[in-house]
DNA sequence: GTGAAAGCGCTAACAC
DNA sequence: GTGTTAGCGCTTTCAC
C-alpha cells in the first residue's frame, strides 16, 4: 500500500477533504464530533500530510535556514557555538513542525554571496537566521535581503529597525563581570580586547569601562591590550600585561580562547590562579570547563537566542507580517575556579 | 513580479514545458540548439525550479537526513564530530543540489524511536545517514528501516549486508599506533578501553593487541584498564596504571577524552610527558590540540565518511537502486607532542 | 527530438 | 459548519 492521502482520510471519515485539511491545520469552524471522526481516521491510516503538496499549494515552505560562518579548520572552538545555535533553532522548529536547513558559509571566500543567494533561491525557506559575524556584514545581509526572504540577525552590532535582531547584553554582562572582580578586591583589572571585526566584542570593552566606573575604579590605557580572539593573542597579551610593574591582579579577556592563553602563560610563569591572578573570559566555550583551573566566564545564551529567532520567523510566516526591533536575551556570569580574592 | 515558472521559460524559449524540464534535468534527446535557447531563457528569467512542485510530481525529495546522538550537555567534545559529519554530508548534498536535514536525538530518552519515525515520515527524506552510536542500536536502525527510507550507517560495529555502511579501520589504525609506540622503544604499552556500547571502540582494543603482536610484544591483562570514554574515567585509569610497578611507559587510550584525563593525572603526579610517559588517544577531537602537550592521536575521517554516505544515498535515489556492503575510509595517525622515545 | 494531457496531494476562494 | 472547484509548478506517460 502506498501512503494515505487526504482523500483517503476524507473517505474513511466520511467528510470532504477540506474538512480534513481544517482539522490538520487546526482551523476553526469544525464541529467537535467531526474533528473526532477525522482524527480517528488519521490515526487509523497513519496519515501524514505531504509537505511538498502543502508547500506547493500554500506557496510557503516549512523550512528555516540557519546561516553561519563556516570554520575553515574542522574543529575550531566555534563548534560549540554552532551546535548550540542549531539546538536552539531546532527546538523551535520541531515544536512547529518546521525543519532546519543549515547553511555554513565561509565569508573569506569570494563566491559566498552568490552561493548564499542561490542556496536561498533554490530552497526558498520561510525565514533565515543569520549568525554573527555574518549578521554584521552588509554584503551578506544585503544578499539575503535581496531575495525577499524574512530574516533575523543574531547578536548584531548595530541595531537596524528594518528587521528583527536578537542580541545579548554583552556590554552589561561585561560590566557585571568587572564589578564582580572589583568586589573581590581587585583594583588593577586588565582587559584584553578582541577582534575588531566582531562588533559585539567592542561592546565588551565598553562594558569593562562601565564596570570600572561603577566600581569607583579609574580606567587606564596601561591595562588594556589588543588581542584578536585567538589563543595565541591571549598568550601574547598576558605576557605583556604580566611584565608590567605592578602587574594586574585580574585579567578579563574578551573571549575564552584568549583567557585560556592567559592561563597557559600564567602556568608557565609559575603564577598561581586564582591566588595570585584572577582570570575571566567571555563566551563559555567547552574549553572553559576543560582548562585547569576551570574558567570564570560569561555564558552567551546562544541556544535561546537562536530559538527566539526561529520562533519569530515561524510566527511571522504564519501571521504573514514581520517583527522588527531588537530582542535582548541576557547573558549570565559563570563563576568557576579561575577567579578569587585579590592577593593582599 | 512573481517568480518565473517553467511555463514562462517555455514561452520565452518558444518550446514546450516538457522540453524545459528535459534541459533542467539533463535528460537526453534535446537538440543542442534547443538546449541553448532554453538555457538562455532560464538565465534571462533567473528561473529556479520549485522544489516543492518537483518533489510532489516526482514523489521524491531532495533531502538527506543526518541522525546523530544529541549531546545532552550543550558543548560536549562531540561538537567537533558533529560539525565534521555535517560538513562532509553538506558538501555532497550541495554538489547534487540536495539539502541536509539534521536530526539530533537523545537515545537515552524513551520517545526517541517514535520521534525519529515521525520526523522521517513528516519530512520524507530521500535517504538517512545514521551516525554511531545510534547506528549500532537495533531499535534505532529498526525504526528507520520500518519507514522504508534508504539509509547508510556510519562507523558501525557489525557489518550488515542488507544495507550500506561506511566504516573506518579502527582496528588497523590502533595496531598502527601501537606499532608506532613500540618503534619508539616502548615495551610496556598500556591500553584504556572505552565504553562497551560503542562497538567501534572494541575494535580498538583488538587493534592494540594486533599491534603488540606485530611488534613482538606480549599482551598482558595487567596493562589493560577499563574506561567509559569519559575524561574522569581516563583519570582513574591513569592513576591505577601509574601505580603499577613497574608502570607503563606509554598509555594508549581508546579515545581522546580519556587520554586527556591521563595527561592531567600525569601532570599532577609530576610525570613528564613525553620524556617519562608517552600518551596517545583516538579521534582527534579539538581538545587534542588544546591540551599541553598536544596529543598524539588517530584522526577519524568523519567528514569523508559522511560525504561518502551522502553520495551513496543520492546516487541510489537517482538510479533507483540501493548500495550494499561496507565502504571503508582509512583513519590516519596524527603524531604530536605527547609521544616520544621510551625512557632509558 | 518534441509536445499534450493528466495528475501528484494539498490549500484557497467561495459557495452552500 | 461543511463541501466544491480550481489551481500550485512540476514530472510522467504516451503520442507524434
Amino acid at each position: 500500500m502506498g501512503r494515505a492521502t487526504i482523500t483517503d482520510v476524507a473517505r474513511v471519515a466520511g467528510v470532504s477533504i477540506k474538512t480534513v485539511s481544517r482539522v490538520v491545520n487546526h482551523e476553526p469552524n469544525v464541529r467537535e464530533s467531526t474533528q473526532a471522526k477525522v482524527e480517528k481516521a488519521i490515526a487509523e491510516l497513519n496519515y501524514r500530510p505531504d509537505q511538498s503538496a502543502r508547500n506547493l499549494a500554500s506557496h510557503r515552505s516549512r523550512l528555516i535556514g540557519l546561516v553561519y560562518d563556516d570554520p575553515s579548520a574542522y574543529d575550531l572552538p566555534s563548534s560549540g557555538y554552532i551546535i548550540r545555535m542549531q539546538k536552539g533553532a531546532l527546538s523551535a522548529c520541531r515544536a512547529a513542525h518546521y525543519e532546519l536547513l543549515i547553511h555554513p558559509c565561509d565569508y573569506r571566500k569570494k563566491q559566498v554571496i552568490a552561493q548564499l543567494k542561490s542556496l536561498i533561491e533554490e530552497t526558498r525557506p520561510a525565514g533565515i537566521i543569520v549568525a554573527a559575524p555574518l549578521s554584521n556584514m552588509p554584503k551578506v545581509v544585503g544578499a539575503i535581503e535581496s531575495t525577499g526572504t524574512p530574516f533575523v540577525r543574531l547578536s548584531p552590532g548595530k541595531r537596524n529597525g528594518k528587521q528583527l535582531s536578537v542580541a545579548t547584553n554583552d556590554r552589561e554582562a561585561s560590566a557585571e563581570m568587572t564589578r564582580y572582580l572589583a568586589s573581590l578586591g581587585h583594583t588593577r583589572i586588565a582587559f584584553i580586547t578582541g577582534h575588531p571585526r566582531h562588533k559585539a566584542v567592542g561592546n565588551r570593552l565598553r562594558g569593562y569601562r562601565d564596570g570600572l566606573q561603577q566600581s569607583g575604579l579609574t580606567f587606564s590605557e596601561q591595562l588594556v591590550v589588543a588581542g584578536d580572539n585567538s589563543f595565541s593573542s591571549g598568550e601574547a597579551a598576558a605576557a605583556e600585561l604580566l611584565g608590567r610593574k605592578p602587574p594586574p591582579t585580574a585579567i578579563f579577556a574578551a573571549n575564552d580562547d584568549m583567557a585560556a592563553g592567559v592561563i597557559r602563560v600564567a602556568d608557565r610563569l609559575g603564577i598561581d590562579i586564582p591566588r595570585q591572578l584572577s582570570v575571566a573570559g567571555f563566551d563559555d566555550i567547552a574549553l572553559a570547563r576543560q582548562v585547569y583551573p576551570t574558567l570564570t566566564t560569561i555564558r552567551q545564551p546562544l541556544a535561546t537566542m537562536a530559538e527566539r529567532a526561529a520562533l519569530a520567523l515561524i510566527r511571522d510566516a504564519r501571521e504573514d507580517h514581520s517583527s522588527k526591533g531588537t530582542e535582548v536575551v541576557p547573558a549570565t556570569l559563570q563563576i568557576r575556579e579561575s577567579t578569587g580574592p585579590a592577593p593582599v
